[in-house]
DNA sequence: CGACGAAAATAACATAGATCAGGGTGAGGG
DNA sequence: CCCTCACCCTGATCTATGTTATTTTCGTCG
């Protein structure tokens, strides 16, 4: 994990592969192993935002990887309630192992446009068959997803609407800062305040008064889809964000505050 | 564990053998499988109520197996509040894979007295290796796994009080049916008020008079830690329960409402 | 450039659920 | 047999967040 310096020239370091850069969070790859992620990320697909990459009830054929653009998986209630109930962010895979089950029980839509690979069940056999190194990294990135999703629910059950806010934009913070979308403090962020109402559990009316606080705190910046973290240390604080379910904690690694 | 009352004649089908009615609801199995099963849940521990079986900040060393009793998943905020994130009833596994991590982001506290299979990652590679259907199961357990946090964010983030713990105790009792430990309405139900509370992400008081009205409304009943649910079609209409979530859907398999 | 629709902001008011502060009850243990 | 401790229950009050309705800003497209 390279450092950048300067704010702005932003090279990205693996503008192509950001599954490799997601996977080496964990794990060290070689130039074969990415070749093998290329290769099974040709199949690619464009979604326009606001439609579904898959819906509930559809049966799941592919195993999706998201290569460019931010999307979520949402649960609707028959009383018109929708619930967010986690975000994918390039590089993340949607469920390695989907293919098992019959049918979805939730839908994946795209919130910016998206440009997914499509893994067949073959692929992703051979994969693990020939790649133990990608295999491993598949299988932490399955406990990580599960590990955010509990976050998820502690975030709704036991945090206020400030905390809840301020929590949810460091995660997405450090998930983009990962794959190198994300320094000193500032990323791409195109969730709507309805988006972000859906996510949280909360109001648009209110997400819109607690975001003004986190500004008026100047714990943030947040205008026209871009997000800076002013602050990170007292947003950590004040969210009480403990970022070990993110479990990036490969040996050498080491994340710091104005990276 | 022993069963209960009069009611009726409750035959357990598998009285040793939870696990393997858990993964029956997904595949068969052989007289091979279930005895690899069987082989696999010989290392067996006891925890008692309110300790630990494992704490956030632990290495996990083990896949562990509820042989018997209940158990949770929490996590600790700093200031102190507590949310218990998933519960495991016997049959559940906790975690396929975990030891890849190097410490737990969460505790597994145990609710009643429990049993316990540890299972090392051993003894797991070999089952995998050797046993294809019960290698499928513990994909579908993991999925099933994950849908169930999906859908509890959904029941934090969207759903009233009154839904919320109609929507537990209705998931509640589904799965402790699919592993024979709960029919015709009935089953064992050891949280205590406080600990619903903890799940539900509201305060015990709140619990307390929800689930009066839930009483009150002809739902259910539950005293001295027996639950029965009165009318299972009116609870999953007003908590706007869908079974799909839980992918009970193996071919000929059916449930049925006084089951 | 103007205009239209989506997103953001504001304001007044309503309520589900939290908080606080007790009181009651029943099962196990000495 | 009574004590005790955990659990359950109750009532009064408070507040974080929801609701409804309207206005303002912004980005895009003709």
């Amino acid at each position: 994990m390279t450092t950048l310096t300067v704010d702005l020239g932003s090279t990205r370091r693996t503008p192509d592969l950001v599954v490799a850069a997601k996977l080496e969070a964990f794990t060290r790859l070689s130039a074969d192993d990415r070749a093998a992620l290329a290769q099974v990320s040709r199949n690619v697909r464009f979604v326009e935002p606001r439609r579904d990459l898959i819906s509930e009830g559809d049966r799941p054929r592919y195993v999706h990887l998201m290569l460019d653009g931010w999307a979520c998986r949402y649960k609707q209630l028959p009383d018109g309630k929708r619930q967010i109930v986690s975000l994918f962010v390039p590089g993340d895979f949607c469920d390695v192992n989907v293919y098992i089950l019959r049918s979805m029980d939730h839908s994946i839509g795209a919130i910016t446009r998206l440009k997914v690979a499509m893994i067949t069940p073959d692929e992703m056999n051979a994969l693990t068959a020939t790649r133990p190194r990608i295999t491993q990294g598949l299988w932490w990135h399955e406990l990580v997803t599960s590990a955010i999703q509990r976050e998820w629910t502690l975030n709704l059950g036991q945090r206020s609407a400030y905390e809840r806010l301020a929590h949810l934009l460091i995660e997405l913070y450090m998930r983009l800062n990962t794959v190198g979308r994300a320094q000193h403090g500032r990323c791409d962020f195109p969730l709507t305040q309805n988006d972000l109402a859906d996510a949280t559990g909360l109001t648009a009316v209110h997400v819109n008064r607690t975001l003004q606080e986190l500004r008026r705190d100047g714990l943030i910046e947040l205008d026209r889809k871009q997000l800076q973290i002013l602050d990170l240390e007292r947003m950590v604080d004040v969210s009480m964000f403990n970022a070990n379910y993110l479990h990036l904690d490969r040996e050498g690694r080491h994340l710091d505050a104005n990276e």
